[in-house]
RNA sequence: GUGAGUGUAGCUCAGCUGGUUAGAGCACCGGACUGUGGCUCCGGGGGUCAGGGGUUCAAAUCCCCUCACUCACCCCA
């Protein structure tokens, strides 16, 4: 049997209330805050994520679905969505009629890993960009919107927010040099991964999770120590803002994202509820990235939320919203009244009735069973029986009681079936 | 890419140190109740025991290989 690609899943319908649950609330609250919606392509020139993320970030090296198209050009499959969102920001330079553009997205990302507890390869993510101002009391509206979303979807007390700065174009290099340098006194205690993340990345040592990595660094240079004047004031007018607001949060001076493109303020929404995957949603300051993939010189902000690994959390929740219910089941028993109640769930579908209807011939007692099943509140009676008569019967199945009307009276039947679903 | 674990019905699992027709619960279909659901009782369909090879009189069970899945490392949402 040919099964889904590897770490691809097929999402079903008894998980599509959560997911929509998400998507609703986020969208609600993205445009409240001013985003609109972009939609950005699935494929984008290689170079693109190339240039945005470094050449040397994991994600570009081994993990993107890379090929070449019949044109010869080499094309990725989105990793990520903020690269995609500068691009559409500049190529159709939207910063002419607008200074701020504050654009939000939703859809699947790509990233050929190992697959594992809420890590896939096809996953989703809900973006979040603001584009043209460098203003501490935007950083803390960003992080602000992503804590009033965790709160509405009520799982915000399963999550930690983590802030720290990484400095900018001025004191991040210093900073670099630094620790660096204090990497070097010490690289014989570092675990392996740390010696190879000390050439590629060596902010990344920082949050190495092994324990004699973390002892060694308890004397490494603190990232706050050296960020220059600016970016100090800068941090502390976003964390004033956020405290203003009264949203919950820790400052992580070893919080380093993963991604190059970060400068000044990054933040990161951690739980502990998911195996060993503990980011749910993260984002922060990119403010060279645009410059940096051929566009003007625009400092902008954004996040991404894990779209599998909220619905997870909210999974954690046991107040599960239920699917769409049906009003009602049509049973019919007969040649002649199978054909007339074709056309009557037409009509009264048309009429704004959610209605299923029996297929086959089957006993009344099964035709029941399922209307029990999938939990009809009615069931419209349609037999040879009725027929004859020119009626049908409505059954309440929850009352166990039911009345016969007459056939020809739609509207009346549409009435009183909204009446006994409200009921 | 590295390491570990697990593969028996649609799902969750039992099947002891190899022993005859491979089981249960749930789900599905039906009957008891010829046209009235849920509860109960009874019955039914559904399995190349992941695949291949080996050991043996005999393999779901022991050995080897392959594949798949899961978890963890790495990385990250």
């Amino acid at each position: 049997m040919i099964k889904a690609v590897k770490g691809f899943r097929d999402i079903l319908p008894q998980e599509i209330p959560l997911w929509r649950r998400v998507e609703e609330e986020a969208r609600n609250l993205f445009e409240a805050f001013g985003y609109s919606e972009l939609r950005i392509p699935v494929l984008e020139k290689t170079e693109l994520f190339k240039r945005s993320l470094g050449d040397t970030s994991d994600i570009v090296e081994k993990e993107m679905y890379t090929f070449q198209d019949k044109g010869g050009d080499s094309v990725t499959m989105r990793p990520e969505a903020t690269a995609s969102m500068a691009r559409a920001y500049l190529e159709h330079a939207l910063y002419h009629s607008d200074p701020v553009g504050k654009y939000f997205f939703f859809g699947p990302m790509f990233r050929h890993e190992r697959p594992q507890a809420g890590r896939l390869r096809q996953f989703h993510q809900l973006d979040v960009e603001a584009f043209g101002y460098l203003s501490p009391s935007l950083d803390a509206e960003v992080i602000c919107l992503l804590d009033t979303l965790y709160r509405r979807l009520n799982i915000r007390d399963l999550t930690t927010l983590e802030i720290n700065s990484l400095g900018c174009r001025e004191c991040r290099p210093r900073f670099r040099e630094a620790l660096l340098e204090f990497l070097d006194g010490v690289k014989e205690a570092l675990c392996p991964d740390c010696q190879r993340r000390r050439e590629r990345n060596p902010l990344r040592v920082l949050d190495c999770k092994e324990k004699s990595c973390q002892e060694v660094l308890q004397d490494a240079p603190d990232i706050s120590q050296h960020l220059c004047q600016d970016c100090q004031e800068y941090q502390g007018q976003t964390l004033a803002y956020l405290d203003s607001l009264g949203v919950e949060y820790t400052i992580n001076p070893r919080l380093v994202r993963g991604l190059d493109y970060y400068t000044r303020t990054v933040f990161e929404l951690t739980t502990t509820h998911l195996g060993a995957q503990n980011a749910v949603a993260a984002g922060g300051r990119y403010d060279d990235l645009l410059k940096q993939i051929g566009g003007k010189d625009i400092p902008s902000i954004g996040f991404a939320v894990g779209v599998e690994r909220t619905v997870m959390l909210l999974e954690k929740r046991r107040d599960l919203p239920q699917g769409t219910p049906f009003h009602c089941y049509l049973a019919l028993l007969g040649g002649e009244a199978t054909k007339e109640g074709f056309n009557l769930a037409q009509k009264l579908r048309e009429k704004g009735i959610r209605l299923e209807m029996n297929h086959q011939p089957k006993s009344l007692k099964a035709q029941l069973r399922r209307a029990d099943k999938i939990k009809a509140p009615l069931v419209i009676i349609l037999g040879e029986e009725e027929l004859a008569k020119g009626t049908l019967i409505v059954r309440n199945m929850a009352k166990g009681e039911q009345e016969e009307r007459p056939l020809e009276d739609l509207e009346g039947l549409v009435g009183y079936i909204k009446k006994e679903v409200e009921s």
